[in-house]
DNA sequence: ACTTAACTGCAAATAACTTGCATTTAAATA
DNA sequence: TATTTAAATGCAAGTTATTTGCAGTTAAGT
């Protein structure tokens, strides 16, 4: 499944296919949300990927393109597969300040700004809706 | 000038006027870009404010609506004094991924998004632009 | 002047990430 | 298939922004 997918995503990026590379990026296509180096860690299973690799692996992916990485508040990073290849993010992303989740908000798009002005060169945009997320909201 | 628009300020949010929080504010009122720790500490003049106390007073003036707090990427807090008063940015933010500086960008909106379905409670909204600022853009 | 809650400073703790370096390994090449 | 090499890994240690605990100070209300 993923498996292949995965292998053949980082073929394409000239990446060598490890096990822990695969597994890693299989979780990463396989999650909803972006997750944060812990999560990922936790998650992992079959494999054991040391912290410290699997941050540099994900370094690589957002570097080539394969994920792009959020701030959510909490001074973490957490990562998500990029369906856009670019550098920037290609959606908004909601922060729940009850939980702290991440999540991509797929289906939309991040709206355009009426043009910043002066020299400024604009290379990516970032927008976070920051809240109560389904669940949160619901338990109050 | 700005000194006892400060007092002002705290004296309206229920804050006790000291030295450290009026410089502190006063720097925040005066600067046109938003500020780290360690850049408040290097500007504040005629008076000592130890850093722990600069973190509390800006979380203070944050729960206060005085001031809002950014994320530049670089894992380090800015803060800057907010007109809107709302827990939320009041406007878009610029960030330079050269020299990683913050920038307000007051004289814009943060633009809705097609309303986020579902039972979202969405409190505030964040928008990043990141690029290469007027500075940077020139020096190549 | 007195009282008190807000504010401050210092030292130490957190926690997420980064770096250096020696070892392993996928995959290109002979 | 054997050889080579650059990429990937693990471990230990380092960095650094921010937080916490606590004891001492002070603004401001009475």
């Amino acid at each position: 499944m993923g498996e292949n997918n995965a292998a053949e995503i980082l073929r394409k990026a000239g990446m060598k296919k490890t096990a822990g590379r695969v597994a890693l990026l299989k979780l990463l296509l396989e999650s909803e949300k972006p997750l944060s180096q812990q999560e990922i860690s936790r998650m992992l299973k079959g494999v054991e990927l040391n912290y410290v690799s699997i941050y540099r692996s994900l370094e690589a992916f957002c570097r080539a393109g394969i994920t792009h990485r959020i701030e959510t508040g909490d001074r973490t990073w957490r990562f998500a597969v990029c369906s856009c290849g670019g550098r920037g993010h290609c959606h908004p992303h909601f922060i729940c300040n009850s939980c702290g989740a991440a999540e991509c908000l797929r289906g939309m798009e991040i709206p355009e700004l009426p043009a910043v002005n002066r020299e400024y060169v604009v290379e990516a945009t970032e927008f976070y809706l920051k809240g109560l997320c389904a669940r949160c909201s619901s338990e109050v």
